[in-house]
DNA sequence: AAATAATGGACTATTTTAAGTCTATTGATT
DNA sequence: AATCAATAGACTTAAAATAGTCCATTATTT
């Protein structure tokens, strides 16, 4: 019970977040589009959950300031300093025994 | 000095974030991109910043368990109880003074 | 160190989004 | 309540991403 929202709404409530963000700082979609660099078309598809491309929102994120929030998706797992010292390198590449049958 | 990174740098280095997500879970790209139901090449061109649709994103962030973090752009402005009763109702849209320069 | 499998890169066809422009609607201002 | 301007929506063309496939590279396993 933890995805109820369908990918079109979880794109149109984001949508409503930039759009917050935007009205928080009072600066409209036309605005937004020329400082960006962008189309104005590109803001209302992020805006209204239209479909967008992640360059459009990178760039869009950054003009709002808001571009620090992109680096908190996969936050770096706290160990401690002896678990630190036997670390092995990170792996690279996902392992074999992917499933639970045999062979 | 804030906006250091290009966008490009950014989408780059926020695949790397998706990437880590990914093997945290230990589960292949081919895995990642059959569960989601998108190409391999989308999952390929999103964790190495080549290019993706928000969608896309939306998908993948959904089957990692992360689409919480979606909902974390623009947090709620804490107000007290009695600025919380003399609120009006949020702006919907920019409003006129935009610039500097009279008329 | 050999074998195996995950990932990167290239390519083509198809679908989607960006860009640019115009019109209709409606929130905000006066 | 009348005016003004921000936003939604539709349309067209160009650019970019998805999907599907094949081969090269290289991390990981044995």
């Amino acid at each position: 019970m933890q995805n109820s929202k369908t990918p079109e709404e979880m794109e149109a409530a984001f949508g409503q977040q930039l759009r917050d963000l935007r009205l928080r700082r009072n600066i409209d979609q036309r605005q937004l589009a020329v400082q960006t660099g962008v189309a104005l078309n590109a803001v209302k598809n992020l805006e209204n959950g239209r479909g967008a491309t992640l360059t459009s929102l990178v760039k869009v994120l950054r003009t709002l300031g808001r571009a620090d929030w992109l680096e908190t998706l996969a936050p770096a797992v706290a160990i401690s300093p002896m678990q630190m010292l036997k670390a092995k390198q990170p792996r690279q590449r996902a392992s074999k025994p992917k499933g639970s049958s045999h062979v």
